[in-house]
RNA sequence: GGCCCUAUCGUCUAACGGUUUAGGACGUAGCCCUCUCAAGGCUGAAAUACGGGUUCGAUUCCCGUUAGGGCUACCA
């Protein structure tokens, strides 16, 4: 009976969920759902000095966001609870006693300044820096009497001296380290918090995780781990260590050289699709030319075995490209729900949604992000007060004028203001006046928009209405 | 410094020893379409870090060099 699939999340609440740890969900997560498996979400607080006050909830909030919903986990019911590990002390402390008692793990009395004291002579020395086992030997018995004593310490684990350690990565295939570059650990700080280094096998572990699925940077540490399941007598997860996203100049991503936080692309106008969908081929890809895919289809196809070992770049110009592909497959009415919000914010006045519903569909191929329907569609919900400068060096003359105010005037008197009439009546006056269309074009999409670009200019009069187009078209003579 | 990981176009990547004049996508250049801007279509420039092996044959396997990254805390 082979092991059912269960893998977890384990961020540190110490901020704003990072892009890296997206990913690091994310693969965790569609891993789970492709083996029909559990995914968990456990809160590593074991440091109480970077604590964040609302950091869970806003995790929590941001994977929700996303659509990576967690099968177990804090504020939802699971058998192998509580999920945040300040409230499993009791756990840690039961399970490092049994590696004090076994002889895997010993108490040090090692103050921070003697330790600091020894790193910097061995750093003088040009040694590596490691705890000098000072107390590793200490007998039993003393130890044990200046701890009930109420002596400050630790609990560090025992590595032997000599030998090394393979271990098999799914990502990486096979790693070797010796066990001379191990530190003795310290499991248990004297604050009685567990490290990282025990918190995170007991509880993967108790909680039955399967594989474990992080960040590359865990990948030293990876056989202190295995050797505490070893000295536990559990049996070992398997191990896959994913490549870590990588700044522009190949450092490790980074605030100071770009948003790294997934917030930050949710308040750009990034949709959620994208986000999702740019993030999991930064180090995955379906091994065909596909590029374009939905949660779903992600779920449907991804696999461990393809994702990669190399660094890879953020790069905000894919992401735009994928935004916008995901805007244009994104029913306008789900854009609206989001745009309406950003109006508000904007002092534009509530749009009917059929009218707003048009406007999104004019303008939604040309656009990358949410903001930008509030940034370049403005003149859909008011009329311009502005015009473009060198529009109007361009198209605004004493004969366009002219030629606007005929325009206005025929305009007026159109019974059905359709795309198809607006471009007859045009296209007859130019012809007309003997000039291209164009001549009229620019400066009535000018004196409409008050911009230079924007959608075909028929169809957006025919949205705007007659009576708009025609007052903005008279209402531009005396602006401009 | 030590240890570990990594190395294909600027970027994300495909190729799991031969089907390769190294494929796709973003970006970029040009053209087409066209009322502008987009979108779309077509075309182009653009990469196997370097040096040794192994092999009939290496992007692919091995070794070294170089480069980048990670780790080296009573942080995760």
């Amino acid at each position: 009976m082979p092991q059912p699939t269960r893998v977890r999340f384990a961020p540190s609440p110490t901020g704003f969920l990072h892009v890296g740890g997206l990913r690091t969900a994310l693969y965790n997560f569609l891993f789970a759902r492709h083996n029909s498996g559990q995914f968990i979400l456990r809160i590593e607080d074991t440091d109480q000095s970077r604590k964040v006050e609302g950091a869970v909830e806003n995790l929590i909030e941001t994977l929700r966001w996303a659509g990576i919903d967690f099968d177990e986990g804090p504020g939802r019911t699971g058998d192998f609870g509580p999920y945040t590990q300040s409230e499993r002390l009791p756990i840690y402390h039961e399970h490092v006693n049994r590696l004090v008692s076994g002889g895997h793990a010993y108490y040090c009395f090692c103050t921070p300044e003697r330790l600091d004291q020894v790193r910097k002579q061995q750093q003088a020395m040009k040694l590596p820096p490691a705890y000098d086992r000072h107390c590793r030997d200490l007998p039993r018995e003393e130890s044990e009497k200046r701890h009930r004593e109420g002596e400050s310490g630790v609990i560090r684990m025992k590595v032997p001296i000599g030998g090394e350690m393979t271990f098999e990565d799914i990502i990486r295939g096979n790693v070797t380290i010796a066990h001379k570059v191990l530190d003795d650990q310290v499991l248990l700080k004297s604050d009685g918090f567990p490290t990282y280094h025990l918190a995170v096998v007991v509880d993967d572990h108790l909680m039955k995780i399967s594989h474990v699925i992080r960040g590359e940077e865990w990948l030293p540490s990876t056989p202190k781990h295995i050797m505490l399941y070893k000295y536990f007598g559990w049996e070992v997860p398997q191990f896959a260590h994913l490549p870590l996203l990588l700044n522009p100049d190949r450092s490790k991503l980074s605030k100071r050289q770009g948003d790294v936080a997934v917030e930050d692309y949710r308040k750009k106008g990034y949709l959620r699709e994208a986000i999702v969908n740019f993030i999991a081929f930064l180090g995955w890809n379906p091994g065909d030319e596909r590029e374009l895919f939905t949660l779903d289809d992600l779920i449907r196809d991804f696999t461990l075995e393809r994702v990669g070992k190399s660094g890879a770049v953020f790069n905000v110009e894919k992401l735009n490209w994928l935004n916008q592909q995901h805007l244009r497959l994104k029913p306008e009415k789900e854009i609206s729900a989001l745009l309406k919000p950003l109006l508000a914010e904007a002092g534009v006045p509530e749009q009917s949604e059929p009218y707003l519903l048009s406007v999104i569909a004019l303008m939604k191929e040309r656009v990358t992000v949410i903001p930008d329907f509030v940034d370049f569609a403005g003149y859909f919900f008011s009329d311009p007060t502005e015009y473009d400068e060198k529009g109007k060096q361009k198209h605004w003359n004493e004969g366009s004028k002219k030629a606007l105010v005929a325009l206005a005037d025929r305009l007026a008197l159109v019974a059905s203001f359709t795309t198809q009439s607006i471009e007859e009546v045009l296209r007859i006056l130019a012809e007309e006046l003997n000039v291209s269309a164009g001549k009229l074009i620019h400066p009535t999409r000018l004196a409409l928009s008050g911009r230079v670009v924007g959608p075909g200019l028929f169809e957006m009069m025919e949205l705007l209405g007659k009576d708009t187009v025609v007052r903005r078209l008279r209402r531009a003579m005396e602006l401009m």
